[in-house]
DNA sequence: ATAAACCAGTTGACCTGTCAATTAATTTCG
DNA sequence: CGAAATTAATTGACAGGTCAACTGGTTTAT
């Protein structure tokens, strides 16, 4: 019996959502640190210019589908990524209510400079963890994530 | 090989962090639908009030070093808690700087009512894993947070 | 063809999270 | 003792996150 199904040891972070809460608390201020200090990026857009990578011309709803992002914040954040000079926005022939977000040139060479970093970062993190640890714990996850979707909680 | 380690199906979610912050969203999400409707808490609420059982007459820098809570956040919400009744502030009697907290009954009850709608949804949350798998993610939680500390990335 | 329904993005309001500066009480130490 | 350092809590400023109402373009169905 470890300290996470002792009984006995009962404190609120017997609760899987306040471990993951406090984790994920850990995980924010160390990419912000690294992010901040090193590019002037924040998380959120950090997060906006990978999935731009990964999903070229993607539109805002597309984007927020992916990053689970509120589309009002998303909107509010890509007009200041334009004006910093990360984005281009051009709005789509077909369906003139969609944009379609480029990153510019200097948002694709601070990725280029930053994504060893990031993934140094994502290396240290597992560094100790087996690869069969790693499938389990991801297995978790996609569980975990499955049933807070569920709202009636009997 | 699964979708989770193959090259070729890189996508932002690759990232742990991602994958993370992704399904964090969907339990606070969860969490703040059932706490409102059924309680009217927020989740810091919700946090507070277990805080203040396990540790009673907790001064908020305690509180704040176990629930990795700011300290000014904490400071606003425990003025806004007593104004809704849910706790009271006393001064200690040794050193007038520390406060004491304390539970209010009707957080006590709200407290007694919830306790087992949110211990069975983290039932639910889990309840496609196994013993020995839930052991080794929360393995993988204590080593990712212990690396989250690290702040000098290579 | 056109009114209703729908969809993409914007805006406003409000709460949460984080950081830094400040105030006031207590402790340390020359 | 009494100035300096430390500690507890408060406050201000600002980014991030969520919700809901709104604007304007497009599709659906009569």
């Amino acid at each position: 019996m470890n300290k996470h199904n002792d009984p006995s040891y009962r404190t609120p972070y017997s609760f899987v959502t306040f471990r993951l809460a406090r984790l994920q608390s850990g995980l924010n201020a160390q990419a912000t640190a690294i992010l901040k200090s090193q590019a002037g990026l924040s998380i959120v857009e950090w997060r906006l210019i990978q999935t731009l990578r990964m999903f070229k011309d993607a539109s805002p709803t597309e984007i927020a589908a992916h990053v689970q992002i509120d589309k009002g914040q998303l909107s509010r954040k890509i007009k200041s990524m334009v004006s910093k000079g990360l984005l281009t926005v051009e709005i789509d022939k077909k369906d003139q209510r969609q944009q379609h977000l480029r990153l510019t040139e200097d948002a694709e060479r601070l990725s280029q400079r930053m994504m060893p970093k990031m993934e140094a970062r994502q290396n240290l993190l597992l560094v100790d963890v087996s690869g069969e640890d790693l499938a389990i714990f991801y297995s978790v996850v996609d569980k975990i994530e499955a049933a807070s979707k569920i709202r009636d909680i009997p």
